[in-house]
Parts: C-alpha cells; sequence; structure tokens
DNA sequence: GAAATATACTGAGGTTACCTCACTATGAGG
DNA sequence: CCTCATAGTGAGGTAACCTCAGTATATTTC
C-alpha cells in the first residue's frame, strides 16, 4: 500500500470519517442502537423536545427520514411522541426516562471513544482540528 | 436552546464529513458516476492494473462489494477485467482508454472541488490539517 | 368565512454502499 | 492425490438516506 501519500485533502478526511463510522458502531454495540439513531438521541437530550422537523433540521436529514429514525427509537422505548398543544398537525418527540438514560449512557461512552480515537493527537493538534472544522463547518 | 457549539470533536467532524459528501455527489454529477466508483477509479488510476482483492484491500471493503463496483465500472466501459496470467484464479481490473480519460477530468473537477470547498482556511490551516488527518489515519 | 395556499407528518417505493455466507475454480504443500 | 487456502462471485440482507404523493391541519387572502 505505497499509495497513501499522495491523497488528496479530502481523501484522507473520508478515510479517517470511515475509520470513525466503523469505531462508532463499535462503541455503540452494548446498547444495540443504530449510529443514526443515537445521533437523534443525543440531538433530544441537548435540545429538550422538539419537533419531528425540528429535529430534521438538527439532524439536517429530510423529514421522512427522521419519521424512521424516531419510530426506531420508539419501538424501542427510547423516545415518545406526544401532540404539539400548539399545533395539532406537528408531533413533539421526548426522550423517555430510559431514552435518557441510555442517552447519557451513550454520551459517557462516546466521550471515552472521541479520547482513544483523538489521543493519539497532541493538545495543540486538538484545539486546532477542532478549530478548523468548526470553520469548514460553518 | 445554543445547540451547535456543544459539539464534541467527531460530531463536528462528522458533520463536516456530510458536507463534503454532497458536495462530492454534486461534483460527479456531470459523468453520472456514483462516489464509490470514482474512488475505485482514482485508485485504479493511481496503482495501475491489479486484483480485485488488493483494489478490496485499498477501498477498506469487503472482496465482495469491489465486486459490485468494479462491476458497474465495467458496465459503463470504465474499467475492464482480464486474466492474471500468474494465477488463473486473479483478475486484474484495469482502466479503459475512457476510464483513463474520465478518471483524469474527475481529478480534475475533484481538485477544484476541494479547492473551493477549503479555501475558506488559511494555507497554514490547510498545512496543519492535511498533517493532522493524516496522523489520525495512520 | 370560504377558498386557496402552505406546512407537518407519513405511506410507498427506491437507491447507495456496504455486509455475510456459501459456492466454484484454482493453487500450494505434504 | 489429498487437503487446505485463496480469488472471485451468486444470493440475500441491512442501514441510512432519498423523492413523491397524500392527509390533516394551519394561515392567508379575497
Amino acid at each position: 500500500m505505497a499509495d497513501d501519500d499522495e491523497e488528496t485533502l479530502p481523501e484522507t478526511f473520508w478515510a479517517v470519517a470511515h475509520q470513525l463510522r466503523h469505531l462508532r458502531k463499535e462503541t455503540l454495540a452494548p446498547w444495540d442502537i443504530a449510529p443514526s439513531q443515537a445521533r437523534a438521541l443525543g440531538v433530544l437530550m441537548r435540545g429538550g423536545p422538539m419537533r419531528l422537523n425540528e429535529l430534521s433540521e438538527h439532524l439536517r436529514i429530510a423529514a421522512r427520514s427522521t419519521t424512521e429514525v424516531v419510530d426506531a427509537l420508539q419501538d424501542r422505548g427510547l423516545v415518545e411522541r406526544r401532540p404539539d398543544p400548539a399545533d395539532r398537525r406537528a408531533t413533539l418527540v421526548a426522550p423517555t426516562g430510559e431514552g435518557t438514560r441510555v442517552g447519557e449512557a451513550i454520551r459517557a461512552s462516546r466521550d471515552a471513544e472521541a479520547e482513544a480515537y483523538f489521543n493519539i493527537l497532541s493538545p495543540e493538534e486538538r484545539v486546532s482540528l477542532a478549530g478548523i472544522l468548526r470553520k469548514l463547518r460553518r
């Protein structure tokens, strides 16, 4: 594999993303929860109960896709749907007690995961990386 | 709710990766070629003709998945399979003339894409990012 | 205050990029 | 030869997305 040094920036980026994806999948194994679901749960824990559409925006995916993620989380008893008193078209999605507990456990484990993965970087590099990514992200 | 600034490093990373994925998809639109196929073609252009298994390793995916990608590229006439003279079990995969032309056009366009996307960073930041990513990638 | 228009969610159905498992053909070592 | 490993592929599956059309409700406009 003597081709690794000719990689473009996006390619290297992609390779790292790929690794990170695998890692996350492993990290989530104990809870038998898909990455997309864990991500949604995380957003709900930070943002509190919100409408499905709002959740979609945070996740940056189509509303229809959010429906599916929420379905799965609901089947597992981690979130619940309830009517939005302010708009009868809308559905509020909120973590259940169990959801909150699982969400917190996942967050802890995810922090450990990040620690493990990024700790081959020096503290300065980490700060630098975080800053650069945030800039790219806009 | 102040949500975006509480992101963990992997989360920000993921957000950027997501953007990059969309961007790449758009960049590839003129050739009507899937990202996975473009990626494989890129490897073949850098590494020259190689066995399917070898290609799998470069792409870091299962051999069976590589079969599919190669099938698709072959259907489009961008690569060809030929027997490996050294081992009759093996198949060599090589870009066709057309494949080479398309591959080069894609590379050019991809470079432009990267330029556009990463040029909100200062040159130092870019160098720094590249270095950090390469370190993470191992 | 009815009609037109917009918005919130979901059913149906599709795509991409992966995966595992089992099979065939071939190669390599004893 | 016989066994065991390796190269590729058929069959079938999954996760995480998508669009398009439809229903229910809200909002605007005349």
